[in-house]
DNA sequence: AATATAGTGTGTCAAATTTACACCATTAAA
DNA sequence: TTTAATGGTGTAAATTTGACACACTATATT
């Protein structure tokens, strides 16, 4: 958002919440703002949306400009739309949640400069936002939370194969609150749609944990009833 | 939207789907377009935000231009942002629901001419729509659909007093399937926000019914955990 | 080689919830 | 008084959820 106001009337932007999987953490990627208004501010990162492009495809492109990375679960969550939410003029803003495998095998790395100075910060710890970004996370992270638990939202941010105790483990930080790991267990696999594969966890200095995939098809077979229930 | 576009960039609308409950089907309030494009089409009602009015004011005041009502369940949706979902030029449109009860105490008249040819029509039996509308429909449907059971929905689409018979059809109407009478009373008796009252159904030619009241405040007090994961 | 460490992987039982199911009661109209 | 229409009610089986503890395995350390 810290390009220049246009002189007409009212304007349009995109706002992501990006959230990320690491050490435990359920983290989001927020950037420093270089100008005026909230200087040194954090925030989400935000553009406005060009004339020709749709918005899905406007969040896109923000997305990888700031992250390299194309392909990503993006789904929009909410319009926010107070006369006074930017000091500047009208902005209107359509916020989009991302989910990204922060271990995954593509690196996140800018392609603009825009993003120069861009962070992943624990949501548990999180300063005051620039804007109303602050109200945009809380929704958002309502959001997925909610969606957690009939949408495909957990494997977006596990890397391909992982094991039981990660998904747990996301699930905790999510939801934040501690689950039983035997019930955890039982329910995941009983769903069917997780694979069990024939290797195990490397690089740990104890026992060795199964690794397991996400099985799509599968998923989609057994919840293609609730598929058509969300946008 | 059969308002003249301004010239600058994009234009900002909002559309909506007002819901309302009438023997025993869920219906839903279309216009009848006057003119290009789309003319003689049925439509959501919609307007172009104004300079100075947030979103959500917005949406209060278009359908109190339209249907004379105010204070009614308003929520948000979904925006749709596709660039040529308008023929004559960007627009962008935050699609909101309402709930109306159409049998309620008050009357149901429009305040501009906007709305001289607004009817009912049952969400089963719906003709296409113009624009994208049918497509914003199905997507509010879905949402209220799923929203049903976790948020007080239904009880802003029925008359302040009513019958379990009445509230269960209503469930039907909107998750279009059978329920069970007994097990759809015990369950929603034992969340304990329906206040039975000493009064009975009037006018009916068999058995009159117990009539009974949502208690908005027993309900906050019994899901008030749940209250801040939605927007 | 022995031991310590850290996380993996597993089953049962009680409680709560969900589902299936049928008949008598009441009212007004004929 | 009979008929038509809907109101109102309970129980038992099946399923799901929730609580709970210990032996196993791989590596690192000594």
């Amino acid at each position: 958002m810290e390009v220049k106001l246009p002189t007409f009337n009212s304007v349009f932007s995109i706002d992501c919440v990006i959230f990320g999987f690491e050490a435990g953490e359920l983290k989001i990627l927020l950037i420093e703002r270089n100008e005026e208004p909230f200087k040194d501010w954090l925030a989400l990162p935000g553009y406005i949306v060009e004339q020709d492009e749709s918005i899905d495809n406007a969040a896109e492109r923000i997305l990888y400009e700031l992250t390299g990375l194309r392909d990503l679960h993006m789904q929009q969550f909410h319009t926010f739309g107070e006369v006074n939410r930017h000091p500047q003029g009208r902005v209107i803003t359509v916020a989009y949640y991302a989910l990204i495998r922060i271990n995954g095998q593509k690196e996140v790395k800018p392609v603009t400069q825009y993003a120069k100075n861009a962070f992943w910060h624990p949501v548990n710890d999180l300063p005051k936002l620039a804007f109303d970004h602050s109200e945009i996370f809380e929704t958002g992270f309502n959001k997925i939370r909610r969606r957690l638990n009939y949408q495909p939202i957990a494997f977006e941010l596990l890397p391909e194969k992982f094991t039981l105790t990660q998904l747990q483990s996301l699930y905790e930080a999510v939801l934040n609150k501690k689950l039983d790991k035997r019930n955890f267990r039982k329910k995941m696999l009983s769903y069917g749609f997780l694979k069990e594969l024939d290797e195990k966890q490397k690089g740990v200095s104890y026992r060795a944990a199964k690794l397991y995939k996400f099985d799509r098809r599968k998923y989609t077979k057994i919840f293609q009833n609730d598929l058509n229930l969300d946008k």
